[in-house]
DNA sequence: TACTGTGAAGGCCTTCACAGCG
DNA sequence: CGCTGTGAAGGCCTTCACAGTA
């Protein structure tokens, strides 16, 4: 999942990003267990990654761990936090009221992120009216001024596969910045916008492949 | 068509198995086109992929094209769904039927891939029972049996972080070989399954950061 | 002529190993 | 002494360029 290198000038590779999120969450949830310090080596523990890497990593960004003690809890989760942007609240769209964004706007787990999935946009009109857990879904076309209203930059795109790249060219049209695409397409940014494709259907067939080369 | 490197690890990059997806798909909507030549830049034309690439990727697996006139369109698909694995059907458990697993029990676009969603599963005595899209929800402890009975060998994971660990466990121990893990933790795998971790969360932090690098 | 297949080159990322510091 | 931070080395993947073929 490699969208495209060419729109980031490489400073910093995307897969860093990446990882850097998965410290982020490995520190939460040791700091919801009262652990104060942490080297390198614990924090990787259940990653699959090397500790050289978290450490040549982090070294993008900074110093921010006490050579011979490892690194504070608190302090490097803040750290990290203001380096992935979390720090500061953001506003989501959900662009589609079908089944699969239907259960984005149930679920809780963007909250922590300091994510709030605050509209939901739908073309078809048999969509449209519904409040589903407190977020109203809206025709697409009143997207423009709810997005301006509460500047939204940040959409979840879940639509059919039809409809994703005229859906996602609106989007982009009126001001949206970041598309997290669930479609099964692949879409490409154009410069100044961040896409993000996780397809399903193709980390399936993927997978299968896998399977297939291990028997 | 060739003899393929039966050592799985390094012999095909992960990412030129995701591409061969993408290019599969590619196919068959030019196939759908009526299309029935192609050449190598005109397949990656809407991925943001070179056609070197595309040739490179291939030549992992054999001599597909006809030097100065491309690829025929039916071929090359049929060959990537063979090495691919989707050209013979798999059937598949989609394990947790809250609102995400639920959306995927309605999903229909896993059918072109020749997978199977034939089952479903929940600990949660209030899930199960209920029939979605068809497909009955079973408690977790039956899944032995179901698997068993279907072989299913293919699990999409789509329960709460706090199961995520343990009820992938369950699964590998009743011969799941792989899994697509859909939730918010990094699931590492033991040998000789595949997991695929596809982490929303991370992808949306991720799509945050690169947007404030970029003002 | 037009395009594929592929060795070779180049570049990027990971790994290594150790200097440096508490 | 223990662990971080980092230049350097190594390896893997992408890109290039062209030989080869219908």
């Amino acid at each position: 999942m490699k969208p495209q290198p060419k729109t980031w000038p490489p400073a910093v590779p995307l897969e860093v990003l990446r990882r850097m999120s998965l410290y982020l969450r490995g520190l939460n949830q040791m700091k919801a267990r009262g652990v104060s310090r942490a080297t390198s080596a614990a924090l990787v523990a259940p990653l699959n990654i090397s500790a050289a890497q978290l450490r040549k990593d982090l070294s993008y960004f900074g110093k921010f761990g006490k050579c011979g003690l490892g690194y504070s809890v608190d302090a490097l989760s803040a750290d990290l936090k203001k380096i992935l942007g979390t720090n500061k609240a953001w506003n989501v769209a959900v662009v589609g009221a079908g089944a699969l964004g239907s259960a984005l706007l149930k679920y809780h787990g963007f909250a922590e992120l300091n994510l709030r999935v605050c509209a939901a946009f739908d073309t078809a009109p048999e969509k449209t009216g519904r409040v589903i857990n407190g977020i109203m879904v809206r025709s697409m076309s009143e997207f423009p001024e709810v997005a301006a209203q509460n500047g939204i930059h940040v959409a979840i795109l879940a639509v059919s596969r039809e409809s994703a790249e005229a859906a996602a060219a609106f989007l982009i049209q009126h001001g949206v910045k970041a598309i997290l695409n669930l479609s099964s397409v692949h879409l490409t940014a154009p410069a100044g916008v961040c896409v993000s494709n996780m397809d399903m259907s193709c980390e399936l067939e993927t997978l299968i492949c896998r399977l297939g080369f291990r028997s």
